[in-house]
RNA sequence: CGGGCUGUAGCGCAGGGGCUAGCGCGCUUGGUUCGGGACCAAGAGAUCGGAGGGUCAAAUCCUCUCAGCCCGACCA
């Protein structure tokens, strides 16, 4: 057995980095901090792009598409904006082989030269609300990166919306979120706790930033989606007034959202394993593989059997593959598909023709099943299921057993071990999430972090009835209930 | 952007002043195999990360630089 992936015991990033690099997802780049996206990581993104795609157009958004340059000015308009911002933009200074007037910023995000247009757009309370989205690549100069997790260029789509109120506004906030929770459950198998970021940790010109957060195996949260509510800074800072129902101006009511190709390194963290790629079904680009094991004798036979078990499958909408290589041997076959994440295997060999069966091999939980040819599509379909399902189960359940009730600082410290502390070793026992509950200061947020370096990672929307007592972290009357992490 | 480690064939490594740079895996061709990473034979493949400097002689010594990983500060 060639030891290509890392045990993840042994050094969980490099784990991470072997899947992508053997699973062929992606590769580096001649770039620092960009990425190559190879086609079997493309796929992947592929599919979650239709499914969130059908999902805005369900709730009544339109694709459009802005420039990749935005004017330097721009970013300056909303004060708190371009202070988030300013630290990781590029910029482009020359054009044409002459310095420009004025620099333009290769967009981070694209608030600002969407807000430009939308003062052009917008006259009326008949021109609202307009539901915009884009799926577009932008860039943040990242000094440290990882691939997918965090890279200098990445893909992503971005959602601005516009509205007459601010209930219709904050509204359509939680309505993506809701999408963002929906979609990372169901279809990327990701268990995720919605809840409100603090202001320390909410995005820079917004009001209100809401967040799905995820847990890795290796316990760290990762913010897998978010969804802001603007309140009125962009309308001001862009002067975008329209005329109400009265006959009044008044500034719109604006919403950005938007989830990026880091969702890609959630799946991989969140359900893989020593041997390599897990994928949910509904993202692999091949659900099953056919591996026949022939003999000389026997190939003939063997392969025509297979093909009509790959035209079956085809037939019931399983997304099956052939893998008739004969320079490779069945071991060899049954390990690389492993690597890559194929959701499940079926062996046919001489044996199984003769029985008129074939052997199907479930890639989350390595169970092998004999099944007659006649059944092997449905009860393929049936499994495929079946592995959607308990991936996320799996998934929540470890969620579930690392998230721990915190009382005070000294739990903290114990639960997280210390800022600085070498872990290695202790990284399996400590970590998690820690709930506990908060009272709404920035100085304990920092002063946890100082310690332990976890950070408030959200507070969760279904957790907030019971938030009598005191805040875990200084003693002070309590204010909300709140999740603690070390994250990514 | 600071601290550490590493760059030698596609991948993993050895060689640490001496003449022709090795090994394993992978790759190519032919043959035998095939129910958990098969075997035999013959091949191809390297300006030793890059630039400069010293030396009769550099993969090996010196300076600079680039990249990757890890650890910190900053972030979707």
């Amino acid at each position: 057995m060639a030891d290509k992936i890392t045990p993840r015991s042994v050094d969980y990033s490099q784990w991470y980095i072997d899947i992508i690099l053997n699973a062929k997802l992606a590769d580096y780049s001649p770039v620092k901090g960009c990425m190559v996206i190879r086609p079997r990581g493309y796929a992947i993104w592929e599919r979650i792009q239709a499914e969130l795609d059908k999902r805005f157009k369900e709730t009544g958004h339109e694709n459009a598409y802005f420039p990749m340059l935005i004017p330097m000015s721009f970013l300056k308009k909303e004060a708190e904006h371009v202070e988030g911002f300013a630290p990781e933009l590029a910029v482009v200074t020359h054009g044409g082989g002459e310095e420009l007037d004025e620099p333009y910023c290769i967009r981070p995000t694209s608030e600002t030269i969407i807000w430009a247009k939308y003062k052009d757009w917008i006259q009326s309370w008949r021109d609202l609300p307009l539901l915009y989205n884009q799926w577009a690549n932008v860039m943040r100069w990242e000094k440290r990166t990882r691939l997918f997790l965090r890279t200098a260029e990445f893909l992503w789509q971005e959602g601005h919306t516009a509205h007459e109120t601010r209930e219709e506004a904050e509204a359509e906030t939680m309505r993506m979120l809701e999408v963002y929770r929906s979609v990372a459950e169901q279809h990327l198998c990701l268990p995720v706790v919605a809840g409100v970021k603090s202001e320390t940790e909410k995005f820079a010109g917004a009001v209100r930033t809401y967040t799905i957060e995820a847990m890795m195996q290796d316990k760290k949260a990762l913010q897998a989606g978010t969804s802001h509510f603007l309140g009125q800074n962009f309308a001001k800072a862009f002067d975008v007034q329209y005329q109400n129902r009265e006959g009044k101006l008044d500034h719109v009511w604006a919403t950005s959202w938007g989830v990026s190709t880091r969702l890609i390194g959630a799946v991989i963290m969140t359900h893989s394993d020593d041997k390599g790629l897990v994928l949910p079904p509904s993202l692999a680009p091949e659900q099953l593989v056919i591996v026949p094991i022939v003999k000389k004798d026997t190939q003939a036979a063997v392969l025509a059997y297979a093909d009509k078990l790959l035209a079956e499958l085809k037939g019931v909408g399983v997304r099956a593959k052939l893998d008739a290589d004969d320079s490779a041997s069945p071991g060899w076959k049954f390990a690389e598909w492993e690597m890559r994440g194929v959701p499940l295997r079926m062996e046919v060999g001489a044996r199984d023709l003769e029985a008129g069966k074939c052997v199907l091999v479930r890639r989350d939980t390595g169970e092998k099943l004999v099944v007659s040819a006649l059944e092997a599509a449905a009860k393929a379909r049936e499994l495929l299921d079946a592995i959607q399902q308990n991936l996320l189960e799996k998934a929540r359940s470890f969620r579930e057993a690392h998230t721990v009730p915190v009382a005070d600082f000294e739990g903290m410290k114990a639960f997280f071990g210390l800022a600085g502390e070498d872990l290695a070793g202790a990284e399996a026992a400590k970590g998690g999430f820690a709930e506990g509950l908060w009272c709404g200061s920035a100085t304990c947020e920092a002063s946890l972090k100082q310690a332990t370096k976890a950070t408030l990672r959200c507070m969760p929307l279904d957790r907030q009835d019971d938030i009598h007592g005191n805040c875990c972290l200084c003693g002070a009357p309590a204010k909300h209930r709140a999740i603690f992490a070390r994250n990514y």
